[in-house]
DNA sequence: GTGTAGGCTGCGAGCCGACAA
DNA sequence: TTGTCGGCTCGCAGCCTACAC
């Protein structure tokens, strides 16, 4: 979709005319924010595990469609293949401004010390903070209504200055998209009390790229103090809910059998990746796949960290505990380490978390007070009324009104206390939790204590 | 995309919500209407002759980009596949509306005279002609500075009569699309001279829509007398630029291997065939394809017509000659019958039609005059200045005023006559003609001639 | 600090016949 | 018969502030 023509309309050339992809290279930093602060593509040139499982995971979600009966069994495709990355493009659909990778592989079955210090350096890599904002669009903004009320923060510290003498202060925007094309805003602050808006040039932009409440928009500053500016939808219906070009069943069975193919000949192949379509990436740095396999000792009841995305692009950690050990699908993939671990998370309220994690994804830590021996859950574990798996305690030191707060949760009937920061909370602290737990009755409910 | 709220929004129930499909059966008599007049399907049951080839010549069309060398061969997957026809679906596109259909499909081995007696049947049938009209949106129809001028014959053959003691006389139509959303438009009927018109929602149609110039929008009215609405989109850009789920090689391979599989184990699979997408169906009425093949003597030179769409949604037969026979692509598909005839065309201006086709596509008309001696033409044959390698000469006869046009091709540097229309010119008329320009030097340009 | 609503205004969507092909 | 244009008008897109949380 292009915009009409206005003023707001693309100055750049239009480049959607041929086929697979953009002629221009699509700007690297504008697409990792449009992708996420969790994504980051392994270098070219170094090796890589690939898990086809994974890759048919992403088509499932992108076809909102489980894997049918139908595909066949690959019985000579491993689940994981050791790859050298060849290239890796970045694009960015023109209807719907999804961003995807697409990478070429190909199977090895040796491979030099290059390709393998490259994907030791693809876990050093830390991409520098980039300037940016993200704003999750509200109704008023997404009205025909007005315009957009910029977050004062990010209009401060992305935005060019504005000359606060005028009245109004006011200014033109250009920002350009993934697409290159260049939206034109105007930006001024008024109002009472002031604010910062966007105004002129706004609606042209939520109409042109079909925005609703609840999308989210970015603007970054680039390295030449110019605009860009990306969206993010939000997780409502997958964007190609079904492809009018091929079923689902031959789908996964050409990611499979194009997989095959490449691994009995050692040819390249090709793969999208699209980092918001599914929630794990099946293309790792060999590195990081051999660190997290030979460098962690997996047990049941192991505590770990894990990143996740915030509403606002941030990062956050959340804590968890390995609770089981199994195929993810017996039958296709006996023996994957493909999210084969099972676990259980510290805050339930956040929900929507997935309950089986692989094992590069987690960081282990240390427990520092208890270790649960196996067997750790039972499975189906019925909930006793009143007596819930878990809990979360909020404990109030009397001198300094700081506060912690502690996770119960009901193992083999017996409570087991977890921190949900270790920082936080003293291993002392713990101990005496642990004993006024130990000798009171079971304890349920929202509750206070004072220790 | 939905209608935004407003007077011509669905008042039906949406139903887009759910994956693959719809949950209500599509219209069938406005999917064939959107399909065009050349599209018939199968009837369930019967059996089907499967081309792979020509599945992934859709695929290719599609994606907008043809079959990559990294597309391995399968030998053990034949050219074409005998298989039953379990199930057919009609479908629409949720975003563009381009219609397809999904079809199951089994490979047999052997099959009963039921199945056999069915495919016949899909000979014989012929969908009764329905009441519709097919127009091609003009600039000022897409417009927002007016509505829809309807087509006089159009509007008094689909339309309800209205009332026209009514200054001016006007009805408010409402319409379902294949979505089962209905449309409401004010029709009037008014100006200076008096047309039909469409006002007030049509502008909110053709934006719904996405519609612009170039465009064919199609009404038809049921059998229940209520109206339905359809659009057929010009050739722009195919709508699947580039899919970002699957590459165009994995495409292609899952469409192989799903053939490949489904021929391994006689187990079923499913395509979708996309009759607007690619010029060719690959899934043809065993029937249809055995009358051809064993019916049909192929020569070099032989004479035939073949069924084509017109503008306005008719069919027109345009002549043609049998120039080679070889294979489409001798790498992949040996001796395979998909599209293995070269043919050359009468009518050169009408310009786009392919010089490839399938024996079950054509039908062989006996020459009534001249059959040429192989090698036909030279592949490249130059044009000589002065010397039309085809030209048109149209006879007038003295009596009648009745006026006969025929071909003159000019091979090996002799001309040779084809008539247009085998039941206007005899072949006594022909005879003389013959002798006519054998008698003269060569012909080139317009001219008339008197018999 | 920021989301939403009410008020006001000007532009363009959309209805009309004129006219020409 | 029907495509396009100029003219006219009214609805709503879009800019503003007020106010609430």
């Amino acid at each position: 979709m292009k915009a009409t023509a206005s003023s707001a309309a693309p100055s750049a050339a239009p480049n959607g005319s041929d086929g697979t992809g953009e002629k221009r290279t699509i700007n690297a930093e504008l697409w990792h924010a449009c992708a996420g602060p969790l994504v980051s593509l392994p270098p070219v040139g170094s090796l890589v595990v690939y898990f086809p499982q994974g890759h048919s995971e992403q088509v499932a979600a992108s076809m909102q469609k489980d894997i049918d009966v139908h595909v066949p069994n690959y019985p000579n495709l491993p689940s994981k293949l050791i790859c050298l990355l060849h290239n890796v493009t970045l694009h960015a659909d023109s209807e719907t401004d999804e961003v995807y990778a697409q990478m070429t592989l190909q199977p090895v079955s040796t491979y030099d010390k290059e390709a393998l210090q490259l994907s030791e350096l693809a876990l050093r890599q830390t991409r520098p903070p980039m300037e940016f904002f993200c704003k999750t669009l509200t109704a008023s903004d997404t009205s025909t209504h007005g315009g957009f009320s910029v977050p004062r923060r990010a209009a401060e510290k992305i935005f060019p200055p504005l000359d606060y003498s005028m009245q109004p202060p006011a200014q033109e925007l250009q920002a350009r998209d993934l697409h290159d094309n260049t939206w034109t805003f105007r930006h001024i602050y008024r109002g009472q009390p002031k604010r910062h808006l966007l105004t002129t040039g706004w609606s042209l932009f939520v109409s042109g790229k079909r925005l609703i409440a609840g999308d989210s928009v970015l603007f970054i500053r680039d390295e030449k103090q110019q605009l860009l500016l990306g969206i993010r939808r939000a997780n409502r219906q997958p964007t190609n809910i079904s492809s009018s070009v091929l079923s689902s069943d031959s789908m996964h069975i050409g990611v499979l059998a194009a997989a095959a193919h490449a691994a009995a000949n050692h040819s390249p192949f090709t793969v999208f990746y699209n980092p918001r379509a599914s929630p794990s990436e099946f293309v790792v740095p060999f590195a990081k796949y051999q660190k997290a396999v030979y460098g962690n000792q997996i047990s049941l009841g192991m505590r770990f960290r894990m990143l996740f995305e915030t509403e606002e692009s941030g990062t956050r950690r959340y804590m968890g505990t390995i609770t089981g050990v199994s195929d993810l699908d017996p039958v296709r993939w006996k023996n994957s380490q493909w999210r084969n671990l099972q676990v259980g998370w510290d805050e339930s309220a956040a929900g929507e978390r997935r309950n089986r994690v692989s094992i590069w994804e987690i960081e282990p830590v240390a427990a520092p007070f208890f270790i649960c021996p196996p067997p750790f859950f039972r499975t189906k574990r019925p909930r006793l009324p009143g007596m819930p798996g878990t809990c979360v305690l909020r404990f109030q030191r009397p001198n300094t009104y700081a506060s912690y707060e502690v996770i119960i949760v009901t193992i083999n009937s017996k409570p087991v206390i977890y921190s949900v920061d270790m920082k936080l909370v003293s291993f002392h602290l713990l101990i005496k939790l642990h004993t006024y737990l130990c000798s009171s009755s079971y304890y349920c409910g929202k509750a206070c204590g004072l220790i």
